[in-house]
DNA sequence: GCAGTATTTGGCTAAAATTGCAAATACACT
DNA sequence: AGTGTATTTGCAATTTTAGCCAAATACTGC
């Protein structure tokens, strides 16, 4: 395989990883619905460390998802691409057949 | 939050992790294209160890991404679930964005 | 400038992920 | 049973990730 494929396929697991962790899926949702939130409302919702949230926005917006503003002394973050939230239907199915699955390995 | 929301982006992370590398990535795309794959092609295709590559295929497996068959001494794997095809266009239009911004930039 | 709030960063520790080698397992063929 | 091929698993080393606390930075209003 040649060196640009597999550059190609580094970059996009780069950006999978930056939401392969239930926080930040927590926060593209949020940020998905609500349009913009700023670190604090996001540090409450996750209910995590603001530090920890902090970072956690800083990979993301690292990998191109979300991009931030700073309005006085708060910072606000957004969604920079929609289609993300294609992602969340298909996940949804395959845990639905992981469920369907396990029912069956019960009978 | 509670307990059952966070339990459910805890499930759906785990599902996104799975699919978070470069040469599990490569595999599922392969696998959407060609229907089914034994563990030697793919060895070959991502081109390390087979003992590692053996290891993403449970992985995936284990996160419900892919079934495997047993014929013979070889082992086929396929995708479990298409949707997941989806996705990849996404993640294109998320890396043309952070090239059109790394443009802007050198400008 | 000082006190207070919002956010990021440095430093550290603990946990998880990745990998290759060698050994074990499973099957096919003689 | 014995050889050869395909795959998985045990093990150990290395790297990456996650989390918190404390300190630094940035801005607001007095």
């Amino acid at each position: 395989m040649d060196q640009a494929t597999r550059a190609r396929y580094e970059a996009r697991a780069r950006i999978m990883k930056a939401m392969a962790h239930p926080a930040r899926l927590l926060m593209v949702d949020e940020l998905a619905r609500s349009g913009e939130r700023c670190v604090c409302e996001l540090t409450e919702l996750v209910g995590s460390d603001m530090s920890t949230v902090s970072r956690h926005l800083s990979l993301l917006k690292n990998a191109g998802l979300v991009e931030d503003e700073k309005r006085g002394q708060m910072v606000f973050y957004r969604l920079r691409v929609q289609c993300i939230m294609n992602f969340f239907e298909c996940i949804e199915s395959v845990i639905a057949c992981n469920a369907r699955s396990q029912q069956e390995l019960l009978t």
